[in-house]
DNA sequence: CTGTGTGCAAACACTTTGCAGGTGT
DNA sequence: ACACCTGCAAAGTGTTTGCACACAG
């Protein structure tokens, strides 16, 4: 997947700024912060900027929020509409998707509506606990 | 459940501030931020009391964070432990447990270790439906 | 050319920490 | 009496906003 082609896909303008921060997502396998990605730009963008940009992204549907546990919320990129769990790592902080693992048998009471979800899991990841 | 027991239950310090902020939480049923605290309080305890009294109560796990979308970290008091929805409505922005509703049928990858989790739906509820 | 994106600076919201004095056991 | 709880003040993060300039279409 090309960012161009995704940006342009979600009706956004096309600046390089976006099609770098886009390019850490495509490339990262763990959820992002402003944070993680300012660092991984060198600092040389604005904070304000990122933070305007995972706003647009979230809003236009290309990344969600995966966990806000603790301290910054982290992103990543919006899969397939499936209900899946996130897995978050209390020893390496990484916070993965488990986009095989599929949430289902449940249903909301009468009268609510679903929007969104977020299933999250904490514990060791598998990395971490062969140490 | 008395508020004395519970503190005592967990080896906790009976004092008139846990009492107080341990009464709303069995009072409430929405998850609950320093905030509403505070407000309830009538901002006669000082903020950092509730933060550290929050801290403490869920270390010994008398409660536990529904949510933090958005903003300031929620809270509810610990259920059984079965795994089960909150539900968080985006009109009202209240917080409830959907104890009733229980979360099965996944298991995680192999190698990966479960401490938490937390399960939560965003959409709207049945009361800000009927409006 | 015109609207939108970006950097800078400031402000805001949420949370934590050190210290001195007060309270529970 | 001693440990722990609390208030106060300050500081540390995470995030948003207004404005002027730069860039994309």
């Amino acid at each position: 997947m090309n960012t161009r082609q995704l940006l342009d896909n979600h009706k956004l303008s096309i600046t390089e700024g976006r099609m770098n921060i886009l390019d850490i997502f495509l490339q990262s396998k763990v959820g992002l912060s402003e944070t993680d990605i300012g660092d991984k730009l060198y600092r040389k963008t604005d904070r304000a900027t990122i933070y305007r940009t995972l706003k647009i992204f979230r809003e236009t549907g290309i990344i969600h929020p995966v966990s806000t546990e603790g301290s910054a919320t982290k992103y990543v990129l919006k899969k397939e509409p499936i209900e899946h769990l996130h897995f978050k790592c209390t020893k390496c902080g990484d916070i993965t998707c488990l986009a095989d693992i599929e949430i289902s048998g449940y249903n909301l009471p009468l009268g609510y509506t679903k929007l969104e979800s977020n299933f999250l899991i904490i514990g060791i990841c598998n990395e971490c606990n062969n140490q």
